[in-house]
DNA sequence: ACCTGAACACCGTTCAAGT
DNA sequence: ACCTGAACACCGTTCAAGT
């Protein structure tokens, strides 16, 4: 930590403010203090706060990346992988929220597009190979390989926003998102 | 509009801002003012803008209801009564994302309860019996209806979502909303 | 190159005071 | 009962100025 610039002190911090008290927790003030500079110190480093949040995902994205890549790469079977694809971004969506959302579902964000938008399609993009071998092993539908894996990311993206905006109570009938995973998987594999 | 009251027209000041120029175009003070009362006036009628933007999402709610009931009575094929009832919700997120945001992924507003909550539940209830019509019709897996009814509500939501947050572009291979929501429909059907 | 302090134009919310 | 005006404690952002 010694040798670490000012930049990544930054990132550090912000992501650190992320998780512990949300986005609305992320003020330039609050990251300032934690590095130990002044609250418009980060602006000489990052365009506006937008830009110091698009950084804090791109790192977050790289290691999302990182984590798929060595699942791909493991001797696990394909729907094995799957299952443990999905539950890298479900205990995101529960243990950090507002990292989650900052992720998956901030339009200010995503809007800003360059090396965020390279480095997110790269996530999903070992995402999506993942979801290939389990179409080449049969257990899922040989249509589309991004068609296919479109549609179970944005359903576990659904799942997974719906639980944390309150609007999934057991009442209606969902324990949670990963039954739920399972029983797509489970109606849309073609054996059976 | 003579005979409204102040309550009424908050609320809608409130909504017609939402819609035009989204959350942050909210602000007490733009409210009072399309209104004609001071910024602080919403205080004697609501507990807070929270609770303003929750009776917003109250009166779209009611409005979802009536519409879902009103297909669900037509005369229409059961499949047709459903890819209505998406559309609805679908446009929804097209022309008014600020709104649709409010409805379905406002954690804040969600954890409000009270009148929200039955209000939301109620619209939930109609778009499950039209889901129902679907599965005792036979398009539809003869599964557990709040179980289906929450799958491919999350779905679509999710689809929603990421399309709003920039993060479906063409290249995902995923053309929109519709036809993800169709190839599911496709992919979940028992005949063949 | 990198940082600071003061300032600006906003917020939501509170409160004493008016009718 | 209902509303107002001033005030408070915050924001993100800008800018002149310092080293």
């Amino acid at each position: 930590m010694a040798a670490m610039t000012t930049d990544q002190k930054l990132v550090i911090a912000a992501s650190a403010l992320l998780d512990s008290g949300g986005d609305e927790a992320v003020t330039l003030r609050a990251v300032g203090r934690a590095v130990g500079v002044s609250h418009n110190a980060p602006y000489k480093h990052f365009e506006s706060r937008n830009a110091l949040l698009a950084a804090v995902a791109v790192a977050h994205f790289a290691t999302l990346t990182d984590m798929f890549r060595t699942i791909r790469r493991s001797a696990a079977k394909p729907t094995t992988k799957l299952k443990r694809a999905f539950k890298i971004i479900i205990d995101c969506g529960h243990e950090n929220p507002a990292r989650y959302r900052l992720l998956f579902s901030n339009p200010d964000i995503a809007a800003q597009g360059g090396e965020l938008e390279r480095t997110a399609l790269a996530t999903f993009g070992e995402f999506a190979e993942i979801v290939r071998e389990c179409q080449s092993a049969g257990q899922l539908p040989g249509i589309s390989n991004k068609a296919l894996t479109g549609l179970l990311f944005s359903t576990m993206h659904g799942l997974i926003d719906r639980e944390a905006s309150g609007r999934m109570r057991p009442d209606k009938g969902l324990s949670g998102v990963r039954p739920s995973m399972d029983l797509l998987i489970q109606l849309l594999s073609p054996n059976k």
